[in-house]
DNA sequence: GGACGAATACTCGGATACGAGTTGTCCGAGTGTGTAGGG
DNA sequence: CCCTACACACTCGGACAACTCGTATCCGAGTATTCGTCC
């Protein structure tokens, strides 16, 4: 099981606008640069955090994303959400029913024991997830990070 | 982000040699069949938990699998990490030290807010799944699923 | 009749193809800007 | 000098390939059984 790199990338670049605390949009090619991404991939996560309401993007010239909230209502697992999906991991495929319990409707009316299991375990993650919030983050980086991002908006 | 087939497999194959109670070791094929799966693919997942040590396998013939420990001392957590690997899912490629960061080592002491963030609730999904022990999942199905696993298994 | 030995059937184990999903790239649609021309 | 219209440059957005990982399969190594033969 893995979690894909749009979710480290999507993450970096929130901090990043959260640092800068500007209404100017930023375009993806500025993002990407920051951290060496390629740039036309990035846009792609990018427009998925769009749909989830976490930015706002405007087209055109002088155009590009800027938070669509402020850094303390946008928490980490809607990002996670956005990127990876918003199904669990574990899918139950009932292969109980098939073979050995085959025609036998009455005895699965409750979710089998292992689904329930998994079910719990991915609760537990989402809700350490959900209870971290990008301003959270922002807060815990240390100050030179937020120092070192706006030194290098300011020159490039 | 998704977990393989394999885990779900492989839980399930567990219970019906828990409800077996048997020391007669059970082929692949037959808990193939009991959900009507690839044999050759099971039994492939089946070596990953022999090498985890949570089944033991004797070959030749009349051979198959067991549980190597009784289903008090083996938790869902060994399964999954068996199964899915050990690995986080999560996994930080240090994108922050690139671009902007680049040079800077003294300023990446710590590891980065979102690996922190993240392996916190990685951390909360490993516990809970480590809390459920396969005597748990035992006992919390309901009697029809053994009483049914047993019957197939006298009369094939 | 009992015991030994070889042939056999059955099982695990790892090496080998196939397919889906993720990663990566490209070009078109749309918008703001700057400029040139006319009033 | 000011207004308007046009061309341009820049950006997002979705459609189009390449690659890695998970899925699926096959054949070889090894063991208990079974049958035949010898003592």
């Amino acid at each position: 099981m893995r979690m894909g790199e749009g979710v480290e990338w999507s993450l970096h670049c929130l901090l990043t606008l959260g640092w800068l605390e500007s209404d100017e949009p930023v375009p993806t090619a500025k993002l990407a640069a920051v951290f060496e991404l390629p740039p036309a991939y990035l846009n792609k996560r990018l427009q998925a955090l769009v749909r989830a309401g976490v930015l706002s993007s405007t087209p055109g010239a002088h155009g590009g994303f800027r938070l669509a909230r402020s850094p303390e209502k946008i928490t980490v697992m809607e990002v996670v959400a956005a990127i990876e999906g918003a199904e669990y991991a574990f899918r139950c495929t009932e292969i109980r029913q098939r073979g050995a319990g085959k025609g036998r409707p009455q005895d699965f009316q409750r979710q089998c024991v292992i689904t329930t299991a998994m079910r719990k375990a991915e609760l537990a993650w989402r809700r350490e997830l959900a209870s971290h919030t990008l301003a959270d983050l922002l807060a815990g980086a240390p100050g030179v990070a937020a120092e070192r991002t706006r030194d290098w908006f300011a020159v490039g």
